[in-house]
DNA sequence: CGTCCAATTGAAACAAGTCAATCTATGTGG
DNA sequence: CCACATAGATTGACTTGTTTCAATTGGACG
């Protein structure tokens, strides 16, 4: 793990952090210790029930969060995508809630929690900011719980590299950093099931997979293949 | 539904809800139209992608969040408790993002949202009330795609009704006004097996359940049947 | 007493998990 | 450059978990 002192006003993600909207003389005076942060693929920022001292700002790479059960069952919570934020449920716990594991090398952003919430209740900019990404956390929580809860195996793999695919939507083919057992682990599934519903659909051409990348030529297809629980009466 | 003016300052609920900390004169200046509701068990207190107007504070009762697929299936994404907020996303978003539905005769207590956000601007106690529900609903919202994922249906269920429970210690036995087909649409489950595993632990005498309520005699034991993977080599 | 709806049960079909073997690609050290 | 070790991906055969469909039971209520 390396670190530095960054320099906040020169920051290419700071229109799309909880930075956003503050003034360069507000950015001057945050008075909190951030530090940039890159570490290499497979390395755990932190552990759940660690106690929480930083929230960060993925800033380029890839981020599970992960809880473990008792059962020797791990579930992905959630998978952190550039500009999200995250470890911020230290705001209102003394512990990390979930294990953050790096996908791939990543470069973060550290924020001290306390300082991060001391500048919430001084600027309303950024309280609004952090809420809103409280919100959207809890949006796409709501939405998993219908997937794990509603779906089928291909379905959800279908709905799920769709989105991925979405949130790379300007690239031809998105980077894909996650495993079977990554997949497995976030849908729900074995890693054996997951590898043959991803050859299912490779085999029809309807996903296509190089060298960390996949491509989905017509997303439409995928979903309806996967999805239709065929009451085509 | 029948609706009426509340008298705030008595309210029973007042200490446990997003008004707890607030001075007298600070709830007699609310200046928001507060409406306490009836309504019977079945009633749709909202639709999802309703245009949300109003949040609700449960009193009494219990209701059920829950979002339609296509393809049928309803997946139940939330339950509520007496003091639970609920349509709060409205604070953040036009619509609903789920279906209110009354599991029992309930009483509600209805806020406009609007004035509910200028409050939470002026109040900073409120701010933080509606704050931390929201980072408890992201916490069980969390929970909850863990059981979904990583457990088998027993072990679901199982957890479940000790929590269930849990919420209503204070009693031999607990309200328990859901039905095998709620618990499916809770837990992901068809209303076939929920039914089947219940009769289960009916049967070991791990659960009793008489005219709407449910007493676990031993919740360890509940747990240690259905959760173990028996992994005691 | 008959109606209605929820709960239960059984049998069969289907979905998903497990275990074990093979097949890759990749990297390592000789 | 090759032989080998390693980790992920794939595949097959089998087992277990879960759903589906259909029939039956049971209770609540008019």
């Amino acid at each position: 793990m390396s670190t530095k002192q960054p320099d906040c006003l020169q920051c290419a993600m700071r229109e799309h952090s909880i930075f956003a909207g503050l003034s360069s003389e507000d950015i001057c005076q945050l008075g909190m210790d951030v530090h940039d942060i890159h570490v290499t693929a497979g390395t755990t920022i932190y552990h759940e029930s660690d106690p929480a001292q930083y929230a960060y700002t993925l800033r380029q790479g890839g981020i599970k969060l992960v809880k473990s059960l008792a059962n020797g069952h791990a579930q992905i919570v959630r998978l952190l995508h550039r500009g999200d934020l995250f470890g911020f449920e230290g705001l209102r716990s003394d512990q990390h809630r979930h294990s953050a594991i790096a996908l791939t090398g990543t470069d973060l952003c550290r924020l001290e929690l306390r300082a991060l919430d001391a500048l919430s209740q001084r600027l309303p900019a950024m309280r609004e900011a952090i809420f809103a990404r409280w919100q959207q956390a809890l949006q796409e929580a709501e939405d998993r719980i219908v997937e794990l809860g509603a779906k089928k195996a291909d379905a959800r793999l279908a709905t799920f590299l769709c989105q991925w695919c979405i949130a790379y939507r300007q690239q031809r083919a998105a980077p894909f950093p996650l495993t079977r057992r990554d997949l497995g682990e976030f849908l729900g599934l074995s890693t054996e099931h997951v590898s043959r519903i991803m050859a299912d659909f490779k085999r029809q051409g309807l996903l296509h997979e190089h060298k960390g990348q996949i491509e989905i030529p017509e997303p439409q297809k995928l979903l309806r293949h996967a999805c239709s629980d065929d009451t085509s009466a």
